[in-house]
DNA sequence: ACCTGAACACCGTTCAAGT
DNA sequence: ACCTGAACACCGTTCAAGT
């Protein structure tokens, strides 16, 4: 996924990225079971086994996807307010950047989340709350229960079995936050 | 899944409990994709196809699965406790029947979660909250918010991907409970 | 009403072969 | 190195047929 290589072969007709693209696109437009490897082949011109070539199984497609994206809410600018204002950007431009690709929640919560965007989301998550006077190892644990917080509210926000909807969020993500406040040191 | 039928045809051989014990024999030992209707037919000694004598479709199966997990939840007793320590309870008990079977977990996240049994734990972990003090509506999305949590730990634990354990839950779900004591009315 | 055998349209993945 | 065709062992589901 990182290593750039230099010596084509015959023809390198493909990307890891132009997979990945035509994968999310099947995943939005077909819902969760749509972005098969046979169904991503067909939609970039290739025999279903070319994939193997770019990603060793179908697990390591849905880990780039996922990762793929985190990329786009690690950007995200937390703005300037106080530290619950930042945390709260941030979750809710998690939360929206995850609504936008429904299809991508399964493979998050079936898969472990560790790619690089992955731990960078974590430490701009963590930045507010050690702002906020949280000790280092509270912190870490505040930071893992915002996470669960987003993704358990929008995994059963796209299961439909939920109210939920900005409000419920909202409302959620700051009875959690002022958990995190009343642990805080006065600092 | 609820009516009793009388009428047998030529031969009864199977139960829809018998059809679950299997399904969740072969999820519990197998993983999560190892309950296959093909699976769990050969399991129970009939063709593939006479399962859908008994659920019209696999996702019928799910939902049957889950409920059947509720159902033992619901039987706790969350003791005499503060309503604080009711609510910890109730939690801690739904993690660990979840975290007894974690082939389950995908199917919770996926599906609609609107069994009887789903309703009821509901009003389960709803009724400590108002003993707290938070007013009707406040009991009910708090509620919803304990859901998401313990959801949410639980897939991110079961993923692999996370820390977790006994102590992380615990210092989240009391964070989170800090937060709901907050929005409560003195009382 | 309940079950079977056979089939259909799918999967992910592997292997040998071509360039 | 990259790609193809063919195959393997799976899926969920349907249909016609037997009792």
């Amino acid at each position: 996924m990182a290593e750039t290589r230099r010596k084509p072969g015959p023809r390198r007709t493909l990307t890891e990225q132009e997979i990945l693209d035509a994968a999310l696109a099947l995943l939005d437009t077909g819902g969760t079971g749509a972005a098969s490897i046979r169904r991503i082949a067909a939609a970039v011109g290739v025999a279903p086994n070319a994939v193997y070539t770019y990603f060793p199984d179908r697990a390591a497609v849905d880990r780039a996807l996922v990762d793929r994206i985190l990329a786009e809410v690690t950007e995200t600018d937390p703005g300037d307010g106080c530290w619950w204002g930042r945390a709260e950007a941030l979750a809710a431009d998690l939360r929206r950047h995850l609504i936008a690709h429904p299809g991508v929640i399964p493979l998050m919560l079936g898969g472990s989340m560790d790619g690089p965007h992955s731990l960078r989301l974590n430490e701009r998550l963590r930045e507010p709350l050690a702002a906020g006077g949280l000790d280092p190892a509270s912190a870490v644990r505040g930071t893992y229960l915002l996470m669960v917080f987003v993704l358990g509210s929008v995994a059963l926000e796209v299961a439909g079995g939920a109210p939920a909807g900005d409000e419920q969020f909202r409302w959620g993500l700051d009875r959690v936050l002022a958990g995190l406040a009343a642990e805080a040191k006065p600092n």
